[in-house]
RNA sequence: GGAGGGGUUCCCGAGCGGUCAAAGGGAGCAGACUGUAAAUCUGUCGGCUCAGCCUACGGAGGUUCGAACCCUCCCCCCUCCA
């Protein structure tokens, strides 16, 4: 494991609740927390140039082991110099393990306690992706943080089918940590499973605390559980992680979501929501959604958002950018992605700062507040 | 001038005696999206006082219990021949 308090060093906490400040070190530079990671699965974030997202204010992005390693291979791209070099991206990167994709890919997919065995969505062709196959990969990748390949529990799930679920997990886990190079500098981040149980979710921790990971994810939330649940999981599951070290929550979520969740003490987030909503017409602001192909917006000539200060709240109307995604042109997917990427790196910024000034809760609670009017 | 083919709900386009407010696209309108099989998917899509009624398949008549579908005339459009 790489030493702990060079890879992630506390810089304040908030006094009234579990947030806190860091700052992440690897070998691809340092990351603020609490950070959001843009998903870029491919090596790319959809739509945007790698100048574009770092500009916007990301620090981490994510990219993913089993889309890579399917195309165009992995060892491909360690052959042309790593992930890094490969997609011009110069910051940290971390790469997701397949883990998700072992869910979302349900139906052209067996597990095995070996492994998975996928059928590729591409070409159908058969491919096992086991635990030390996932950290040959991201070795190969040259990622900066490596996720254990994990079974995401899915929703829902009775208690034991959860608990086997867990001991598959916690034993590709173990498999993972022995699988990596010892001299690694790529930091290896354990995931916390337990379907919606919170004894599971105890006995997830337990054990990956004690397979000493340089962090902890927590995975299988937002699989399609009530909001309430999962709020729940993450509040009863967080203050049993090992408080010195990062604390992922796996692809969450919405900036409410992400706001309650750093009250909790998490220190890391990616999903895919700002991205794929941008390129659907969902574009976020703090006091209004706006779905930018509704007709009111037709003769609208004001910015879409006047507190953003991204590309496209400067530059263009709210009528202008509804008749570049009415009419399918492809810079209506890199204006609003770029707009909501910028939303999310705003919103962490304002998290950090409220942290930062002891103020954490009286932000978190104009935040939703603010945000409840913007949903009715 | 002659010979064919055709006019269907916003558009394209099926239907060719009843089960037709009329397939399927498109456009329009709205919704969903949480470790990306997603520039995707879903709903809606004549009107109303909405388990019913009204208005609709170029126009006018006719046949029939019943017509977008059959017959007659008229008006347009397209192709070929002169």
């Amino acid at each position: 494991m790489a030493p702990l308090n060079q890879h992630f060093r506390i810089l304040n906490t908030d006094p009234e609740s579990a947030a806190r400040c860091a700052l992440l070190s690897t070998p691809h530079g340092q990351v603020l927390t609490p950070a959001f990671m843009p998903v870029g699965t491919q090596g790319t974030v959809k739509s945007l140039t790698p100048d574009t997202v770092k500009a916007l204010g990301a620090e981490m992005i994510l990219c993913n082991t089993y889309h890579l390693y399917l195309r165009p291979g992995h060892q491909l791209i360690a052959s042309l110099g790593g992930l890094h070099s490969f997609m011009n991206w110069g910051g940290p990167i971390l790469t997701d393990s397949g883990g998700f994709q072992v869910y979302s890919l349900g139906k052209l997919r067996k597990i095995t306690p070996e492994g998975a065995i996928f059928q590729s969505h591409i070409d159908g062709s058969r491919h096992r992706l086991t635990p030390e196959l996932a950290i040959e990969i991201q070795e190969a990748l040259g990622s900066d943080i490596m996720m254990c390949l994990d079974e995401c529990t899915p929703y829902p799930a009775t208690f034991s089918e959860a608990e086997a679920s867990l001991s598959l997990t916690l034993s590709w886990a173990e498999r993972s940590r022995k699988a990596r190079a010892d001299s690694s500098p790529q930091a290896l981040y354990g995931i916390v499973q337990g379907g919606m149980y919170p004894d599971l979710r105890k006995r997830a921790v337990e054990a990956i605390a004690a397979m000493n990971f340089d962090g902890c994810a927590l995975g299988g939330v937002s699989v399609g559980e009530p909001k309430a649940l999962m709020e729940q999981i993450v509040a009863e599951t967080t203050p049993l992680l090992p408080a010195d070290r990062p604390h992922y929550l796996m692809g969450v979520g919405t900036p409410e979501d992400i706001v309650k969740a750093v009250d909790c003490g998490i220190d890391l987030f990616d999903c895919v929501m700002p991205t794929r909503c941008a390129r659907h017409g969902l574009l976020f602001t703090n006091t209004e959604k706006v779905v930018i192909k509704n007709a009111r917006y037709r003769k609208d000539n004001g910015p879409l958002d006047s507190e953003c200060d991204c590309y496209t709240c400067r530059n263009f109307s709210r009528a202008y950018l509804r008749h570049l995604y009415v009419a399918g042109e492809i810079l209506a997917m890199t204006l609003n992605t770029l707009h909501n990427i910028r939303y999310y790196m705003r919103l962490m910024e304002q998290i950090r700062d409220a942290i930062g000034c002891g103020q954490y809760a009286a932000f978190k609670s104009r935040f939703l507040k603010d945000r409840q009017r913007v949903e009715t």
